[in-house]
Formats: structure tokens, C-alpha cells, sequence
DNA sequence: AACTTATCTGAACAATCGTTCAAATAGAAC
DNA sequence: GTTCTATTTGAACGATTGTTCAGATAAGTT
């Protein structure tokens, strides 16, 4: 055998992603041998070296198509009033994004370990591009006179830090709606910051 | 060559724990390998299964002491006057404990998916265990009419990330002290579930 | 139908993995 | 000083790792 029936690289390209992106997920990048990749899409693993240059290269592409694509998204988001405005859109935005996504999520929080120095450092900025977006929130408070916060970068991390833990327990089939999550990290996130 | 000079078990067994919580916590369990840990102590991969009967086990006990200590340690907290008080305790203790272990809090949750099946439920329900005792803040605060929390269980998920938050940024060598830290962290935590 | 190109196999590479164990030697006990 | 025991070495085991590549075959082009 050799070629085989149906095989294109605009299909196995993207099935190489998507099988990679659950294991390492799931049982961690260090942890995932590229023949469990290459069996997960049906294929030997020398076929995977069609379409990354070696393992690392992968779990960039993962991380940093992700956090771009977070970056565009978060761009995108309307103009509003004020700063309180622009927080509630930030936290229900952040929300949404990050529970449609677990897989991506968790990788590029737990596999940041696992980067070449260069890749690190790529992402890394992608992620502090994306923490500036909410400080800047923050500042823009403080200058309305809407905040209590004093430090607004602290108050970002908070507040990103709380979100993030949605992710660990928020479940689809659970007890409560998306909508009903998102109210009451709101409720929380106003709270903590405003008077 | 076989026995070496100044060799001792209650020496020996310490410093390969000591090891290994160092290793795991910047590279990762998958990532690290036995005689790399071994290389660390000064001794050879073999001398280490004199102390523990499989990598598996060293993981597993160096996370089981973590959960232990911390809900002996919490345990310890003295009484208060309502659940506020108890709540503003609880967030000190709680910064304070895990800024102390970077590398055990690191470990205890970066690495559960490294447990077999049988060691992640021990972990877990430790886990859970100190969970329940903020949440039992949290309820008591609901009976005593103190806080705007609606749903007890969330409100706890919710601030213990905020709270673990602190650790990715926090450094001893920074501009905050330890106390400032505490305050500020509280004052957002209070604001959140009180009027 | 003939030819070119894209894609995959299957075997092989050296390196490293967790773990075992007989042999060797240091420390402890008498 | 002799004996006993605790501790470590060093070599070995089979399994698995990421990666390479010549050869084979399907898809695409003419």
C-alpha cells in the first residue's frame, strides 16, 4: 500500500488538527505520541510529516491559530457607553468564547510549558495583547470614575482569573443555562469592582 | 561500585521528593524521566525504586501530602464572630498557603490527569473537602443574611480561581507586598458577594 | 490512455522510557 | 573485628519515542 483511497491533504490536513487538539487536551502534549495522532485520523505517522514539520510545530499552530483567533473576536466587539458597559459585554464575550472552546482553552493555558522559547514568547504576547483589552477597560473606568479599582492590572487578573474558572465545572447538560452564568459572573465581577 | 558514602534512606527519600516536585513542576510528569530525577539526587535511576515502587506513586504521595497539609492547615483556623469575618480569614489563609507552595499548587492541578483512575478520586475528594469548607462560609453567610450569593456552590468555584489567580503573577521580589496583596484581594472578594 | 504530481505506507533509525535485579559496598550492631 | 543489613550501582530488559525516506499508489492533468 501506499497512496490511499479518498486522500487529500485539504481533508487530512484539518483531521491531523482536530486529533491533536483532543489528545493533548485531554492526556497532555508530553503525554501523546504522534502514532496515537496518526491513529486517531487512520493514517501511519510518517504521513503526519506531510503536514507539520515535526511535534512542536503542531502544538504552536494549535496555540497560536487559537489566540488569534481570540484577538480578532475580541476586536470585534461593538463600541459602548462607557466602561461598566464595555466590562459586562467583556465578561459575557470572554465567557462565550472560552466555554465553545475547552480544548482550546486548556491547551493553551496548561501546554504553555511545552513551547520552544521563540514559540512561548509568541504566545505569550498574543495572550498579554489580549489582557491589555480589558485593562484598557479598566483604565477607561478609572478615568470616568467608575471603578473602585486602584490597580488595574491586578483587577485584570482577577477578574480573568474568575472567569477562567467557568471552564472547570460549567457543563452544557448542567443545571443552568448560559445565560444564567453569565448574569451571575456579572453580578460578581460588577460588584468587585464598582461601589 | 555500589553502596556509596553518607548514603542513608532518611537522607535519600526526602531529596528525591524534593526532586521530583521541583522537575514535575516546570517540565511536567510525562515530561520528566526517572533517571532525570535521579540525576538531581546525585544517585542512579535504579536507587530511586528503593523509595517508591513506581513513578506513579511518587506523584501520587507528593500530592496527597499537598491536600493533606492544606486541609490540616485550614482546619486549624479559629473561630470567628460571622461568616465575613470567617470569609476574610479564609482568603488570607488561602493566598497565603498557596504562595508559600508554588510548586505543590502547581502540581496538584497542572498534573491530575497523570493519576490512574483510583489515585485523581482520592485527590478529588481532598479536594472537594476543602471546597466544602468555603462553601460552608458561604452558606452560613446566606443564614445569617450577610451576602447577595445566590448559588453557594458557584460562589466558591468562583472566588477560589479568582484567589489562584494571585499565583500566576504574584512574586515575592515584586512592587506588592504580601499584605497589600491580601487586601486588595479581599476588598474584590467581599465587594462580590456583600451589598 | 499516458503521464505527472500529491499523498501515504512501512520499515528503519538512534535515543530514551520505566523498571528489575544480582553484585558490591557502606553503615550499624555486637 | 566480624557479621548482618541497608543502600546503591550498573547493566540489562522490552517497549516506545520523534523523525526520515525510498517505494508504492491514488488523484489530477493532458
Amino acid at each position: 500500500m501506499a497512496r490511499t483511497q479518498g486522500s487529500h491533504s485539504d481533508i487530512t490536513g484539518p483531521r491531523i488538527r482536530k486529533a491533536a487538539l483532543r489528545l493533548f487536551s485531554r492526556r497532555g502534549y508530553a503525554a501523546v505520541s504522534m502514532r496515537q495522532i496518526a491513529a486517531e485520523v487512520g493514517v501511519q505517522a510518517g504521513a503526519l510529516y506531510n503536514y507539520t514539520p515535526d511535534k512542536q510545530s503542531l502544538l504552536f499552530r494549535l496555540m497560536q491559530e487559537h489566540m488569534q483567533e481570540l484577538l480578532n473576536s475580541a476586536a470585534e466587539l461593538p463600541a459602548t457607553e462607557n466602561a461598566i458597559e464595555a466590562l459586562k459585554q467583556f465578561v459575557g464575550f470572554h465567557i462565550r468564547f472560552h466555554l465553545q472552546r475547552p480544548d482550546e482553552v486548556f491547551i493553551a493555558y496548561m501546554e504553555l510549558r511545552n513551547l520552544t522559547p521563540e514559540n512561548f514568547a509568541e504566545i505569550e504576547a498574543l495572550r498579554r495583547n489580549y489582557e491589555d483589552t480589558l485593562e484598557g477597560i479598566f483604565k477607561q473606568g478609572q478615568v470616568e470614575g467608575l471603578f473602585t479599582v486602584t490597580d488595574s492590572k491586578i483587577a485584570t487578573l482577577a477578574v480573568i482569573a474568575m472567569l477562567n474558572g467557568v471552564m472547570t465545572w460549567y457543563r452544557t447538560e448542567g443545571r443552568l443555562t448560559l445565560d444564567a452564568v453569565e448574569q451571575i459572573y456579572w453580578d460578581m465581577v460588577r460588584r468587585s469592582v464598582t461601589r
